[in-house]
DNA sequence: GTTAGCACATGACCCT
DNA sequence: AGGGTCATGTGCTAAC
């Protein structure tokens, strides 16, 4: 009983449709901001893994043709692509999967029947029902034909949508133009690294259109890794976390006294729970320690008595 | 012991240097974007609260001077301005108070000296020793003369950003100019709907001047109410989070034998500290149990030989 | 309107 | 490279 109460139910709960967003902007809205995406990303990491500043590094690029850049950050729809865009398309459909699989387990006490409500962001699924993958590539670009920049991305940052942040932060925003749907949909060239130009002056605009095609793959390709490493690391991060709940709801059970809240309210918090555990835990050692000690009085005692 | 127990000690520790930021605004910026900033909100809220909303109704003055606005955007230095700029600034001065104040007060065992280190963000600290309380105070007007405004930007969300990117996505960007520290601390007036202009035919290019002006400090007031939310709502979190963490440090302390892990690693998680509390409790309760059960046992064993 | 609770996603580190 | 744990910031929600 000591140790084999593993029974590490992945239970996934309440399934929240974890990421807000849905942020509706009507698809009429004349001017779309590529870095209005109030996604999560605290901040990108300058740090140890240069990937994000690698992506951001087209600063020096200067001005060159950020209307094209900045058309593709536009999305046809008002609101789908702007935000985790390209990733969260299928993060949402992996949710809803998940809702449904684990909808109901949920066996703990707490009330969190609001969890289930989904967050803003599923509102907005009609949109992502749109094919998007024209944005999924245009993004693509930074890691241009040559596949030298690839291994940086292997420490990639969990999120893609970052990624764009940073680069919108650190490079001029572009004028934005406004740019009606199917224009998006095929961003003939986009890196914006116009170092390319300047490295091959004889290349053809065939050249560029292969190295566009690369550069789509190679970003589609960094984009659905993070996406997938980041959908894992979130289910991971979940099931960790309801463990987590589980037991401090679990503990909170065997509390005798748990109704006298510091809180006052009724509902005990984890905090509580915990602080009452501990207590409880002292209290009960102290109990078992007295016990044993009055049971070995008595049974001293009893020989003693018994001898005589 | 059962319940007075309750040394809420604060106790922050690691002190994490939790919001990068740092990035440095001179105030010799020309011209400052506040809706660049990749600050994490996930998203405004559309929904409840029309607050946002009611910031990006500006639309109606259309494409004014976009290029004014670009060139707003871009950050003096390449990198450093464009994050959250006006938001964090102080948040970092009060962390390193916090972190002052709490430094080396950990008294758990886990390997979290990691924690000890800033964030990669925190790198560019010497930036933030450039003196910024101008900027800090710039953002403090709001309740200007008119507190009409007020009341909408009550419920606002966490972070400024956010809203700002909304802003920036529903609206032209309005031309912003940047204030110099003191300018913006009296904003005598600053609701921000532009139709003044379309009421009245007759406003001439100091109207818009005022407008953007208006526009202004309203996205000042916005983003400081927002970002002082912000921050007062992270360092309570932390708080709540350390105590939890504490208790659940704690309750390893108590645990008789932690080093078999499940993990297999010697290092005991959460998890495992709190499964393992559950079935020490249970234990110690049956413990408790049979001890009780065996004083009965005996005392009235010894009563039977003392009647005698 | 502040203070607190929660779940979540995410980046950073670890271990294989 | 992939799973795990952790800390953090954030949005939502609810009480005062």
């Amino acid at each position: 009983m000591t140790d084999t109460t593993l029974q590490y139910q992945p239970m996934l709960k309440h399934t929240q449709g974890t990421h807000p967003l849905s942020t509706v902007i009507p698809q009429a809205a004349i001017a779309l901001q590529p870095q209005q995406q109030h996604q999560p990303q605290h901040l990108q990491p300058p740090s140890s893994t240069s990937t994000s500043s690698a992506l951001a590094r087209d600063s020096p690029t200067t001005s060159v043709d950020f209307n094209t850049n900045n058309a593709l950050f536009i999305s046809p729809f008002g609101r789908a692509s702007s935000h985790d865009d390209f990733e969260d398309l299928d993060y949402q459909s992996s949710l809803s999967c998940y809702q449904k699989h684990h909808l109901g387990s949920r066996h703990l006490s707490l009330p969190e029947a609001k969890a289930m409500d989904m967050h803003p962001h599923t509102t907005t699924t009609a949109a992502s029902s749109i094919p998007i993958q024209s944005m999924k590539q245009d993004t693509s670009s930074y890691y241009g034909s040559s596949h030298e920049d690839y291994n940086t991305a292997s420490s990639f940052p969990m999120s893609a949508p970052a990624n764009i942040a940073q680069f919108n932060a650190t490079t001029p925003p572009p004028p934005l133009h406004f740019i009606h749907g199917s224009d998006v949909t095929q961003p003939p060239y986009y890196h914006h690294q116009p170092q390319h130009q300047l490295d091959s002056p004889g290349s053809v605009a065939r050249s560029y259109e292969d190295d566009d095609y690369n550069i789509q793959m190679n970003m589609q390709m960094i984009m659905d890794k993070r996406r997938r490493r980041r959908e894992s690391h979130n289910a991971v991060e979940r099931r960790r976390r309801e463990n987590i709940n589980d037991r401090i709801q679990e503990l909170g059970t065997l509390l005798p006294e748990m109704p006298a809240e510091t809180t006052a309210n009724n509902k005990p918090n984890k905090g509580a729970i915990l602080r009452h555990s501990v207590d409880h835990i002292r209290h009960l050692q102290h109990e078992v320690k007295s016990y044993s000690q009055r049971v070995k009085e008595l049974e001293a005692a009893l020989a003693k008595l018994q001898s005589k």
